[in-house]
DNA sequence: CACCGTACTATACACTGTACGTTATGAGGA
DNA sequence: TCCTCATAACGTACAGTGTATAGTACGGTG
Protein backbone atom coordinates (compact mmCIF):
# COMPACT_ATOMS: atom_id res chain seq x y z
CA UNK A 1 0.00 0.00 0.00
CA UNK A 2 1.42 3.23 -0.77
CA UNK A 3 0.76 5.48 1.99
CA UNK A 4 1.74 3.62 4.97
CA UNK A 5 1.80 4.28 8.83
CA UNK A 6 5.53 4.92 9.93
CA UNK A 7 6.73 1.98 11.53
CA UNK A 8 8.94 2.32 14.72
CA UNK A 9 11.95 -0.10 14.08
CA UNK A 10 12.66 0.48 17.93
CA UNK A 11 11.87 1.69 21.37
CA UNK A 12 11.17 5.54 19.33
CA UNK A 13 7.67 6.27 19.54
CA UNK A 14 5.96 9.76 19.46
CA UNK A 15 4.03 8.96 22.76
CA UNK A 16 7.43 7.82 24.10
CA UNK A 17 8.89 11.10 23.64
CA UNK A 18 6.11 13.44 24.37
CA UNK A 19 5.88 11.37 27.90
CA UNK A 20 10.25 12.09 28.36
CA UNK A 21 9.67 15.08 27.14
CA UNK A 22 7.58 16.29 29.84
CA UNK A 23 9.18 14.47 32.32
CA UNK A 24 12.58 16.74 31.60
CA UNK A 25 10.47 19.48 31.69
CA UNK A 26 9.17 18.88 35.61
CA UNK A 27 12.35 17.67 36.53
CA UNK A 28 14.82 20.22 35.51
CA UNK A 29 12.37 23.03 34.70
CA UNK A 30 11.27 24.58 31.55
CA UNK A 31 13.96 26.61 30.26
CA UNK A 32 16.48 23.69 30.54
CA UNK A 33 14.42 21.69 28.87
CA UNK A 34 16.25 20.57 25.44
CA UNK A 35 15.99 18.27 22.36
CA UNK A 36 19.09 16.98 23.00
CA UNK A 37 18.22 16.30 26.74
CA UNK A 38 15.38 14.74 25.53
CA UNK A 39 17.40 12.33 23.36
CA UNK A 40 20.03 11.81 25.17
CA UNK A 41 17.48 10.73 28.06
CA UNK A 42 16.23 8.22 25.40
CA UNK A 43 19.78 7.06 24.27
CA UNK A 44 19.33 8.56 21.00
CA UNK A 45 20.36 10.88 18.60
CA UNK A 46 19.02 14.04 18.52
CA UNK A 47 18.15 14.26 15.50
CA UNK A 48 16.34 11.11 15.64
CA UNK A 49 12.89 13.12 17.39
CA UNK A 50 13.25 14.63 13.98
CA UNK A 51 11.19 11.63 12.71
CA UNK A 52 8.38 11.96 14.43
CA UNK A 53 7.99 16.00 15.01
CA UNK A 54 9.58 18.71 12.49
CA UNK A 55 11.08 21.00 14.96
CA UNK A 56 10.71 21.96 19.06
CA UNK A 57 7.54 24.21 18.84
CA UNK A 58 5.89 20.87 16.90
CA UNK A 59 6.98 18.58 20.07
CA UNK A 60 5.74 21.73 22.37
CA UNK A 61 2.17 21.03 20.90
CA UNK A 62 2.31 17.46 21.06
CA UNK A 63 3.32 17.68 24.95
CA UNK A 64 0.61 20.59 25.12
CA UNK A 65 -2.21 18.44 23.67
CA UNK A 66 -1.12 15.67 25.64
CA UNK A 67 -1.42 17.78 29.12
CA UNK A 68 -5.02 19.21 27.75
CA UNK A 69 -6.26 15.54 27.62
CA UNK A 70 -5.41 15.36 31.54
CA UNK A 71 -8.31 17.83 32.09
CA UNK A 72 -11.72 16.19 33.08
CA UNK A 73 -14.96 16.91 30.64
CA UNK A 74 -17.48 19.27 32.46
CA UNK A 75 -19.45 18.50 35.02
CA UNK A 76 -23.30 18.02 34.62
CA UNK A 77 -24.57 18.25 37.70
CA UNK A 78 -24.41 22.27 37.97
CA UNK A 79 -25.91 24.91 36.59
CA UNK A 80 -24.03 26.88 33.51
CA UNK A 81 -21.76 29.51 36.17
CA UNK A 82 -21.20 26.21 38.14
CA UNK A 83 -19.80 24.62 35.05
CA UNK A 84 -17.76 27.88 33.67
CA UNK A 85 -16.15 27.42 37.15
CA UNK A 86 -15.16 24.55 37.13
CA UNK A 87 -13.93 24.49 33.56
CA UNK A 88 -11.67 27.03 35.29
CA UNK A 89 -10.61 26.04 38.20
CA UNK A 90 -9.45 22.86 36.37
CA UNK A 91 -7.36 24.48 34.14
CA UNK A 92 -6.06 26.32 36.44
CA UNK A 93 -5.05 23.22 39.11
CA UNK A 94 -3.47 21.80 35.84
CA UNK A 95 -1.66 24.37 34.90
CA UNK A 96 -0.03 24.73 38.83
CA UNK A 97 0.59 21.11 38.95
CA UNK A 98 2.30 21.10 35.69
CA UNK A 99 3.84 24.10 35.85
CA UNK A 100 5.58 23.82 31.81
CA UNK A 101 2.15 24.29 30.82
CA UNK A 102 2.06 27.81 31.41
CA UNK A 103 4.87 28.67 29.23
CA UNK A 104 3.40 25.71 26.36
CA UNK A 105 0.36 27.85 26.11
CA UNK A 106 1.34 31.07 25.75
CA UNK A 107 3.69 31.81 22.73
CA UNK A 108 1.90 29.14 20.68
CA UNK A 109 -1.63 28.83 19.07
CA UNK A 110 -4.11 26.19 20.34
CA UNK A 111 -4.11 22.91 18.24
CA UNK A 112 -4.68 19.29 18.78
CA UNK A 113 -7.36 16.61 19.62
CA UNK A 114 -7.43 17.24 23.12
CA UNK A 115 -7.35 21.19 23.43
CA UNK A 116 -10.19 21.18 20.34
CA UNK A 117 -12.27 18.21 23.61
CA UNK A 118 -11.48 21.36 26.25
CA UNK A 119 -12.60 24.21 24.08
CA UNK A 120 -15.97 22.40 23.04
CA UNK A 121 -16.38 21.75 26.73
CA UNK A 122 -16.50 25.46 27.73
CA UNK A 123 -18.20 26.06 24.25
CA UNK A 124 -20.94 23.94 24.66
CA UNK A 125 -21.49 24.84 27.95
CA UNK A 126 -21.58 28.81 26.64
CA UNK A 127 -24.07 28.05 23.94
CA UNK A 128 -26.88 25.90 26.07
CA UNK A 129 -26.63 28.87 28.79
CA UNK A 130 -28.21 30.43 25.46
CA UNK A 131 -25.23 33.19 24.44
CA UNK A 132 -24.97 33.98 20.62
CA UNK A 133 -22.05 32.64 19.20
CA UNK A 134 -20.15 36.12 18.74
CA UNK A 135 -20.34 36.34 22.51
CA UNK A 136 -19.93 32.15 23.39
CA UNK A 137 -16.44 32.99 21.50
CA UNK A 138 -15.97 36.35 22.86
CA UNK A 139 -16.60 34.62 26.58
CA UNK A 140 -14.56 31.69 25.20
CA UNK A 141 -11.24 34.00 24.81
CA UNK A 142 -11.79 36.24 27.90
CA UNK A 143 -12.03 33.17 30.44
CA UNK A 144 -8.69 31.40 28.53
CA UNK A 145 -6.67 34.34 28.53
CA UNK A 146 -7.84 35.46 32.40
CA UNK A 147 -6.81 31.80 32.82
CA UNK A 148 -3.63 31.71 31.19
CA UNK A 149 -2.56 35.45 32.12
CA UNK A 150 -3.47 34.97 35.88
CA UNK A 151 -2.42 31.60 36.68
CA UNK A 152 1.25 32.67 34.76
CA UNK A 153 1.75 34.91 36.29
CA UNK A 154 0.75 33.40 39.66
CA UNK A 155 3.87 30.61 38.70
CA UNK A 156 6.00 33.09 37.92
CA UNK A 157 5.96 34.57 41.09
CA UNK A 158 5.79 31.42 43.11
CA UNK A 159 9.03 30.59 41.60
CA UNK A 160 10.95 34.43 42.18
CA UNK A 161 9.88 33.44 45.51
CA UNK A 162 11.69 29.96 45.40
CA UNK A 163 14.98 31.91 44.35
CA UNK A 164 16.14 33.48 47.85
CA UNK A 165 18.37 35.66 46.00
CA UNK A 166 16.13 37.19 43.91
CA UNK A 167 13.08 37.67 46.19
CA UNK A 168 15.61 39.22 48.46
CA UNK A 169 16.39 41.49 46.00
CA UNK A 170 13.22 42.27 45.05
CA UNK A 171 11.62 42.84 48.86
CA UNK A 172 14.53 45.35 49.52
CA UNK A 173 14.18 47.55 46.12
CA UNK A 174 10.24 46.99 47.14
CA UNK A 175 10.62 48.95 50.64
CA UNK A 176 13.49 51.77 49.20
CA UNK A 177 10.82 53.01 46.98
CA UNK A 178 10.12 56.53 48.45
CA UNK A 179 6.80 56.44 50.07
CA UNK A 180 5.69 60.31 49.19
CA UNK A 181 6.57 59.10 45.40
CA UNK A 182 4.79 56.06 45.85
CA UNK A 183 2.19 56.26 49.01
CA UNK A 184 -0.19 53.37 47.57
CA UNK A 185 2.26 50.97 46.60
CA UNK A 186 4.02 51.50 49.81
CA UNK A 187 1.33 51.09 52.01
CA UNK A 188 -0.07 48.01 49.86
CA UNK A 189 2.94 45.93 49.42
CA UNK A 190 2.03 43.42 52.19
CA UNK A 191 -1.30 43.23 50.06
CA UNK A 192 0.48 42.78 46.92
CA UNK A 193 2.77 40.59 48.15
CA UNK A 194 0.10 38.31 49.50
CA UNK A 195 -2.04 38.70 46.06
CA UNK A 196 0.65 37.13 44.21
CA UNK A 197 -1.67 33.79 43.55
CA UNK A 198 -3.68 31.61 45.47
CA UNK A 199 -7.14 30.12 45.01
CA UNK A 200 -8.55 33.14 46.56
CA UNK A 201 -6.92 35.77 44.32
CA UNK A 202 -7.75 33.54 41.26
CA UNK A 203 -11.51 32.95 42.53
CA UNK A 204 -11.29 36.64 42.80
CA UNK A 205 -10.61 37.84 39.15
CA UNK A 206 -12.91 34.71 38.33
CA UNK A 207 -16.46 36.17 40.23
CA UNK A 208 -15.92 39.57 38.85
CA UNK A 209 -16.14 38.03 35.55
CA UNK A 210 -18.83 35.45 36.35
CA UNK A 211 -20.37 38.75 37.81
CA UNK A 212 -20.67 40.55 34.16
CA UNK A 213 -21.55 37.31 32.37
CA UNK A 214 -24.70 37.21 34.53
CA UNK A 215 -25.75 40.76 33.72
CA UNK A 216 -25.44 39.19 30.11
CA UNK A 217 -27.64 36.54 30.92
CA UNK A 218 -29.52 35.82 27.55
CA UNK A 219 -33.38 34.89 27.80
CA UNK B 1 36.51 60.09 47.20
CA UNK B 2 35.87 55.90 47.80
CA UNK B 3 32.89 54.99 46.36
CA UNK B 4 32.75 56.79 42.93
CA UNK B 5 30.04 56.30 40.33
CA UNK B 6 31.31 54.66 37.28
CA UNK B 7 32.86 56.45 34.75
CA UNK B 8 32.36 55.77 31.17
CA UNK B 9 35.42 55.90 29.46
CA UNK B 10 33.78 56.18 26.13
CA UNK B 11 30.55 56.19 23.70
CA UNK B 12 28.14 53.12 26.32
CA UNK B 13 26.10 53.89 28.72
CA UNK B 14 22.73 52.07 30.44
CA UNK B 15 20.57 54.08 28.37
CA UNK B 16 22.33 53.86 25.15
CA UNK B 17 22.36 49.86 25.43
CA UNK B 18 18.62 49.98 26.35
CA UNK B 19 18.30 52.14 23.59
CA UNK B 20 19.51 50.30 21.15
CA UNK B 21 18.08 46.59 22.76
CA UNK B 22 14.90 48.32 22.35
CA UNK B 23 15.20 48.84 18.43
CA UNK B 24 16.80 45.48 17.79
CA UNK B 25 13.73 43.82 19.70
CA UNK B 26 11.55 45.73 17.37
CA UNK B 27 13.27 45.29 14.25
CA UNK B 28 14.66 41.79 14.60
CA UNK B 29 12.07 40.24 16.63
CA UNK B 30 11.71 39.40 20.10
CA UNK B 31 13.18 35.84 19.71
CA UNK B 32 15.78 36.95 17.64
CA UNK B 33 16.87 39.40 20.03
CA UNK B 34 20.32 39.03 21.49
CA UNK B 35 23.02 40.09 23.63
CA UNK B 36 26.03 39.50 20.97
CA UNK B 37 23.34 41.40 18.51
CA UNK B 38 23.08 45.00 20.68
CA UNK B 39 26.75 44.17 21.60
CA UNK B 40 27.63 43.95 17.19
CA UNK B 41 25.20 47.08 16.62
CA UNK B 42 27.06 48.77 19.66
CA UNK B 43 30.38 48.09 17.63
CA UNK B 44 31.37 46.40 21.26
CA UNK B 45 32.60 42.89 22.61
CA UNK B 46 29.98 40.90 24.12
CA UNK B 47 31.27 40.88 27.12
CA UNK B 48 30.92 45.17 27.21
CA UNK B 49 27.09 45.09 28.05
CA UNK B 50 28.33 43.13 31.42
CA UNK B 51 29.94 46.59 32.84
CA UNK B 52 26.05 47.49 32.98
CA UNK B 53 24.03 44.60 33.55
CA UNK B 54 24.87 41.48 35.48
CA UNK B 55 23.01 39.32 32.68
CA UNK B 56 20.81 38.97 30.29
CA UNK B 57 17.42 38.96 32.34
CA UNK B 58 18.99 42.39 33.83
CA UNK B 59 18.38 44.09 30.37
CA UNK B 60 15.49 42.78 29.74
CA UNK B 61 14.15 44.56 33.36
CA UNK B 62 15.90 47.87 32.37
CA UNK B 63 14.19 47.84 28.52
CA UNK B 64 10.61 46.89 30.24
CA UNK B 65 11.27 50.17 32.90
CA UNK B 66 11.98 51.87 30.14
CA UNK B 67 8.81 51.26 27.95
CA UNK B 68 6.74 51.47 31.47
CA UNK B 69 7.91 55.03 31.07
CA UNK B 70 6.08 55.33 28.14
CA UNK B 71 2.84 55.25 29.59
CA UNK B 72 0.92 58.08 30.21
CA UNK B 73 -0.48 59.40 33.86
CA UNK B 74 -3.96 58.61 35.15
CA UNK B 75 -6.67 60.74 33.39
CA UNK B 76 -8.21 63.01 36.19
CA UNK B 77 -11.22 63.87 34.86
CA UNK B 78 -12.86 60.64 35.01
CA UNK B 79 -14.52 58.59 37.46
CA UNK B 80 -12.69 55.70 38.90
CA UNK B 81 -14.32 52.58 36.48
CA UNK B 82 -13.33 55.56 33.84
CA UNK B 83 -9.84 55.73 35.25
CA UNK B 84 -9.77 52.16 35.80
CA UNK B 85 -10.42 52.06 31.86
CA UNK B 86 -8.11 53.83 30.57
CA UNK B 87 -5.22 52.45 32.42
CA UNK B 88 -5.67 48.96 31.51
CA UNK B 89 -6.70 50.61 27.49
CA UNK B 90 -3.36 52.33 27.59
CA UNK B 91 -0.90 49.21 28.76
CA UNK B 92 -2.80 47.45 26.00
CA UNK B 93 -1.90 49.99 23.58
CA UNK B 94 1.39 49.93 24.29
CA UNK B 95 1.85 46.32 24.46
CA UNK B 96 0.62 46.56 20.91
CA UNK B 97 2.62 49.17 19.87
CA UNK B 98 5.61 47.28 21.74
CA UNK B 99 4.94 43.70 21.04
CA UNK B 100 8.18 42.91 23.44
CA UNK B 101 6.76 43.78 26.10
CA UNK B 102 4.74 41.08 26.36
CA UNK B 103 7.67 39.13 26.70
CA UNK B 104 9.27 41.04 28.75
CA UNK B 105 6.34 41.89 31.31
CA UNK B 106 5.80 37.88 31.50
CA UNK B 107 8.31 35.91 32.97
CA UNK B 108 9.99 38.65 35.31
CA UNK B 109 8.68 40.00 38.48
CA UNK B 110 7.78 43.58 38.35
CA UNK B 111 10.34 45.86 38.97
CA UNK B 112 12.02 49.39 38.37
CA UNK B 113 10.67 53.24 39.03
CA UNK B 114 8.53 53.46 35.99
CA UNK B 115 6.64 50.10 36.69
CA UNK B 116 5.98 51.32 40.23
CA UNK B 117 4.76 54.81 39.04
CA UNK B 118 2.01 53.06 36.81
CA UNK B 119 1.04 50.57 40.00
CA UNK B 120 0.66 53.42 41.88
CA UNK B 121 -1.52 54.87 39.61
CA UNK B 122 -3.77 52.41 39.42
CA UNK B 123 -3.70 51.49 43.00
CA UNK B 124 -4.29 55.21 43.79
CA UNK B 125 -7.59 55.03 41.78
CA UNK B 126 -8.84 52.20 43.54
CA UNK B 127 -7.79 53.44 47.06
CA UNK B 128 -9.87 56.23 46.40
CA UNK B 129 -12.64 54.75 45.08
CA UNK B 130 -12.96 53.11 48.37
CA UNK B 131 -11.63 49.44 47.93
CA UNK B 132 -10.00 48.20 51.55
CA UNK B 133 -6.16 47.44 50.94
CA UNK B 134 -7.03 43.60 50.50
CA UNK B 135 -9.47 44.16 47.61
CA UNK B 136 -7.25 47.09 46.04
CA UNK B 137 -4.26 45.13 45.92
CA UNK B 138 -6.64 41.67 44.53
CA UNK B 139 -8.28 43.91 41.90
CA UNK B 140 -4.80 45.60 40.99
CA UNK B 141 -3.42 41.71 40.21
CA UNK B 142 -6.35 40.88 38.41
CA UNK B 143 -6.46 43.74 35.87
CA UNK B 144 -2.72 43.27 35.20
CA UNK B 145 -3.28 39.60 34.34
CA UNK B 146 -6.31 39.61 32.88
CA UNK B 147 -4.23 42.70 30.68
CA UNK B 148 -1.60 40.77 30.32
CA UNK B 149 -3.25 37.69 29.19
CA UNK B 150 -5.53 39.01 26.39
CA UNK B 151 -3.11 41.42 24.73
CA UNK B 152 0.10 38.80 24.90
CA UNK B 153 -2.10 36.36 23.22
CA UNK B 154 -3.78 38.83 21.01
CA UNK B 155 0.03 40.08 20.16
CA UNK B 156 0.69 35.83 19.73
CA UNK B 157 -2.27 35.23 17.59
CA UNK B 158 -1.73 38.32 15.21
CA UNK B 159 1.85 36.93 14.68
CA UNK B 160 0.57 34.02 13.84
CA UNK B 161 -1.21 34.63 11.35
CA UNK B 162 1.29 36.59 9.54
CA UNK B 163 2.98 33.58 8.60
CA UNK B 164 1.27 32.00 5.92
CA UNK B 165 2.33 28.93 6.15
CA UNK B 166 1.84 28.36 10.23
CA UNK B 167 -2.01 30.12 9.10
CA UNK B 168 -2.96 27.58 6.59
CA UNK B 169 -1.67 24.94 8.61
CA UNK B 170 -3.92 26.30 11.03
CA UNK B 171 -7.10 26.85 9.28
CA UNK B 172 -6.31 23.06 7.69
CA UNK B 173 -6.32 21.34 11.13
CA UNK B 174 -9.55 23.27 12.43
CA UNK B 175 -11.51 21.92 9.40
CA UNK B 176 -10.67 18.76 9.84
CA UNK B 177 -12.32 18.42 13.52
CA UNK B 178 -14.92 15.78 13.10
CA UNK B 179 -18.20 17.71 13.28
CA UNK B 180 -19.75 15.32 15.06
CA UNK B 181 -17.28 15.04 17.90
CA UNK B 182 -16.61 18.56 18.14
CA UNK B 183 -20.10 20.42 16.88
CA UNK B 184 -19.73 23.52 18.82
CA UNK B 185 -15.99 24.16 18.11
CA UNK B 186 -16.74 23.74 14.10
CA UNK B 187 -20.17 25.90 14.23
CA UNK B 188 -18.20 29.13 15.90
CA UNK B 189 -14.82 28.64 14.07
CA UNK B 190 -15.57 32.01 11.82
CA UNK B 191 -16.29 33.60 15.32
CA UNK B 192 -13.47 32.06 17.52
CA UNK B 193 -11.01 33.38 14.59
CA UNK B 194 -12.79 36.74 14.85
CA UNK B 195 -12.01 36.92 18.18
CA UNK B 196 -8.86 36.47 18.91
CA UNK B 197 -7.81 40.24 19.43
CA UNK B 198 -9.12 43.54 18.37
CA UNK B 199 -10.89 46.73 20.38
CA UNK B 200 -13.91 45.22 21.35
CA UNK B 201 -12.99 41.87 22.36
CA UNK B 202 -10.12 43.17 24.87
CA UNK B 203 -13.15 45.43 26.01
CA UNK B 204 -15.41 42.98 26.39
CA UNK B 205 -13.54 41.48 29.16
CA UNK B 206 -12.52 44.49 30.40
CA UNK B 207 -16.42 45.57 30.77
CA UNK B 208 -17.33 42.56 32.62
CA UNK B 209 -14.80 42.69 35.12
CA UNK B 210 -15.71 46.48 35.87
CA UNK B 211 -19.55 45.12 35.85
CA UNK B 212 -17.79 42.77 38.95
CA UNK B 213 -16.25 45.80 40.27
CA UNK B 214 -19.26 47.73 40.09
CA UNK B 215 -21.15 45.44 42.02
CA UNK B 216 -18.46 45.47 44.83
CA UNK B 217 -18.74 49.28 44.71
CA UNK B 218 -17.47 50.33 48.62
CA UNK B 219 -19.95 52.79 50.36
C1' DC C 1 16.08 -12.66 -2.76
C1' DA C 2 16.21 -7.94 -4.22
C1' DC C 3 14.32 -3.61 -3.47
C1' DC C 4 13.08 0.62 -1.48
C1' DG C 5 11.13 3.54 1.88
C1' DT C 6 12.41 5.03 6.25
C1' DA C 7 14.04 5.00 11.23
C1' DC C 8 18.06 6.42 12.93
C1' DT C 9 23.15 8.09 12.99
C1' DA C 10 27.12 11.22 12.19
C1' DT C 11 28.87 15.38 11.22
C1' DA C 12 28.70 20.10 10.98
C1' DC C 13 27.16 24.97 11.24
C1' DA C 14 25.78 29.10 13.10
C1' DC C 15 24.37 30.57 16.99
C1' DT C 16 23.59 31.53 22.17
C1' DG C 17 24.93 33.47 27.21
C1' DT C 18 28.67 34.18 29.98
C1' DA C 19 33.12 32.87 32.93
C1' DC C 20 37.85 34.11 32.95
C1' DG C 21 42.03 36.71 32.26
C1' DT C 22 44.11 40.79 30.04
C1' DT C 23 44.72 45.40 28.43
C1' DA C 24 44.58 50.28 28.41
C1' DT C 25 42.49 54.44 29.74
C1' DG C 26 41.14 57.94 32.66
C1' DA C 27 40.91 60.45 37.14
C1' DG C 28 43.09 61.63 41.84
C1' DG C 29 46.97 62.28 44.79
C1' DA C 30 52.06 63.25 45.36
C1' DT D 1 54.36 66.19 36.00
C1' DC D 2 54.36 61.53 37.09
C1' DC D 3 52.56 57.44 39.49
C1' DT D 4 48.90 54.61 40.88
C1' DC D 5 44.84 52.27 40.73
C1' DA D 6 40.06 51.34 39.74
C1' DT D 7 37.60 49.90 35.90
C1' DA D 8 35.69 50.04 30.92
C1' DA D 9 36.24 47.32 27.28
C1' DC D 10 38.57 43.35 24.88
C1' DG D 11 39.73 38.53 23.50
C1' DT D 12 39.39 33.97 24.14
C1' DA D 13 37.04 30.02 25.39
C1' DC D 14 33.41 26.85 26.88
C1' DA D 15 29.31 24.40 27.15
C1' DG D 16 25.32 24.59 25.28
C1' DT D 17 21.35 25.22 21.66
C1' DG D 18 18.29 23.90 17.24
C1' DT D 19 18.62 21.91 12.96
C1' DA D 20 20.42 21.25 7.83
C1' DT D 21 22.55 17.73 5.26
C1' DA D 22 24.24 13.36 4.06
C1' DG D 23 24.78 8.68 5.05
C1' DT D 24 23.60 3.94 7.03
C1' DA D 25 21.13 -0.12 8.08
C1' DC D 26 16.97 -2.36 8.81
C1' DG D 27 12.03 -4.17 7.80
C1' DG D 28 8.12 -5.02 5.16
C1' DT D 29 6.62 -5.78 0.31
C1' DG D 30 7.41 -7.11 -4.54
Amino acid sequence: MGHMARTPRNTLSSELIVRTALELMESKGTDAFSLRGVAAELGVGPMALYTYFRNKDELYDAVRDHLMGLLPDVPRDEDWPGQVRAVCRSLRLLMLQHPCLAQLLSGRPLSGHETARVAEGLLGVLRSAGFDPETAARTHTTLFTYVLGATSWEIQMAAERRDPEAWRRLRTTMESLSAREFPSVVELAPELARTTGGDEQFDYGLELLLEGLRVRTPS
